[in-house]
DNA sequence: TGTATTGTACTATTGTTATAGTACAAACAA
DNA sequence: TTGTTTGTACTATAACAATAGTACAATACA
């Protein structure tokens, strides 16, 4: 267990992006769990914390929250708080491979609608992962 | 005059990024500006021909191509179709680079919530690229 | 035991997005 | 001229997103 806080991560929203709020949590969250800024057991701040800090509607933050724990990516103790919990996902080799074909060839095509190449994209990554 | 038809250009809708779909379309557009892929005078795909090819309705697409026109973007001629004018579209490193950032991240969370690492994600577009 | 904190569950309201469907108007071509 | 293609305009509907507000339930702590 490490039931340690999660406040020095920082969320913030973009009400401009079209992006609704609560996909933006969950995206910020899903990120720094791939990253491991978070961690088994971390807590995150309390649906009403966070709401305050981001200005918006803790029914807002409770939306996301419970996305995530449908999908087991975090679990809930109502009066203690909300908590990352470890999902295992199992796969063997050939599926994995062929999701991980799927989803980058949707992403790729993605990228070059906007004018991307995949050099570009390589050095974004790269650039991503140095920056640990 | 370079009526010339924009066939060559693939868009492409993710439903879900939570971007309304009308946004998505004018930043593809405008993005496509910027960097030369479409230039003055060019035709957009009529609004019936991208709606069916994008499997939405026709009016999303109007809505869009009205938005452009609005900004001076884009002109129609009833009966005629719709044409890229010649207002410049700014779209400088950063804000090109913050879209990158985006998608990169949509997708970076997507393949994490799938299990696959940010190095595996790299290996496996180096392989893609020399590929070719 | 209280008391504060945490998540949950409602209702109601507002604005946005996307859809289906219909009809009309302007340009063009045969 | 007639017919096709183009964009436009409108109504109506459904779903989603975010908000305010209120109340309740489970946990932790002093």
């Amino acid at each position: 267990m490490a039931p340690k806080k999660a406040e020095e991560l920082q969320f913030s929203i973009d009400p401009n992006s079209g992006v609704p709020f609560y996909k933006q949590i969950i995206l910020q969250i899903e990120m720094a769990i791939a990253d491991r800024r978070l961690k088994r057991g971390n807590q995150l701040p309390t649906v009403r914390s966070l709401a305050v800090d981001l200005k918006i509607n803790p029914n807002t933050v409770a939306k996301a929250y419970n996305q995530l724990e449908l999908r087991g990516i975090v679990s809930t103790q109502q009066g203690t708080g909300t908590f990352i919990s470890d999902k295992e996902v199992e796969m063997d080799d050939v599926e994995r491979e062929k999701i991980l074909s799927q989803i980058t060839r949707d992403f790729l095509s993605k990228a070059s609608s906007y004018g991307f190449s995949i050099q570009e994209i390589i050095e974004h990554l790269n650039e991503l992962q140095d920056r640990e």
